[in-house]
DNA sequence: GATAATTGTTATGGACCATACCAAATATCG
DNA sequence: CGATATTTGGTATGGTCCATAACAATTATC
């Protein structure tokens, strides 16, 4: 059980043990200057990332869903009746790596292979009931308990912004 | 040598065997529908911090630094006699991971570790001449090639606020 | 009907991340 | 002072994610 002690310990957060202590009185060494690294915005991205990622998780505890595994549960209920290439690709998973994947969800009775009659190569793949069901309380916890708190932060209008310039990156940089 | 080779052809990028292409007549299945993907700030953020990190990288050939190893380099310069903790710990890198990491940076000779006079256990971390030299025209690449590509397309308002709203979730969220 | 292409899969290796553990050096405290 | 605890850099190790090669079954192509 070393695992689940780790992921709440985390990863010391970043800059943490230099900027945002108080001041107790020791001698402490100061604080490291970022510089201009607090403007690249390759680092500040994975940062980000790494902090959402960290808060979905936290938020999906309930429910054991990761991003990637809520991605695809998303993906084929919008896009019931698809084979595992088309739904692998859409989401930039190599469909080796996809495999794995599926294994989990279907053994856990999310979502189920089926085969296709057109073209008995490929895999059908459509949501259980408990699939569904899943998903459907997967989507109040990320609305409610992880988007919410993207509101709170920034408000409604930049965070539209926000995810609008995130797209436009990751559609045309 | 298969690394290289990889990097150049990249793993085929999400959406795109389904969205952005021409229509040539042939009989192609549908594009899937993103659905609610596509406001999934997680969803968003990781694609675009992907092709960030791949645009850096193709920014960086020449000079061959990861985000990583550039965000390290940065670092050391600005804040030169710090130890390996306090570089790794800053930038969120654990210290067993860190070791193999300057043991490549101190093989290029871009970085030296020295022990320190003061407590010689600690490593004190410096920018030879060569890596001030590496580090300096890698920063005007990332400037030119790969930063002023955000100011083309998001404007510089836009960046500025982008930039500003990253930084809020990596510390706030 | 022979050959090529596609689908799901296995096997495998690399990159990255996290933990446990260790020796040397230092700090702490009786 | 000396015993004990802490810190630092390091090794070993395992997990997860990502990418490639190769394969059998099936389908498409010519």
């Amino acid at each position: 059980m070393t695992v689940s002690k780790t992921a709440e310990k985390s990863s010391e957060k970043p800059a943490d043990a230099a900027k945002g202590r108080k001041d107790t009185g020791e001698p402490q060494a100061e604080a490291l200057q970022l510089g201009e690294l607090s403007e690249q915005l390759g680092y500040v991205l994975k940062r980000a990332q790494l902090k959402v990622f960290e808060n979905f998780l936290r938020c999906m505890a309930s429910l054991q869903l990761t991003p990637a595994q809520f991605s695809v549960l998303l993906l084929v209920e919008k896009n019931p009746g698809r084979n595992q290439t088309e739904i692998a690709s859409t989401l930039g998973i190599l469909r080796p790596n996809f495999v794995a994947m599926l294994d989990n969800l279907e053994s856990r009775d999310l979502c189920a292979r089926i085969r296709s009659t057109n073209d008995r190569r490929s895999h059908i793949l459509v949501l259980t009931d408990k699939g569904k069901a899943v998903l459907a309380r997967a989507k109040k916890l990320v609305a409610t308990k992880h988007e919410a708190r993207l509101n709170d932060l920034l408000g409604p209008a930049n965070r539209e912004s926000l995810i609008e310039m995130l797209s436009k990156i990751a559609n045309e940089f």
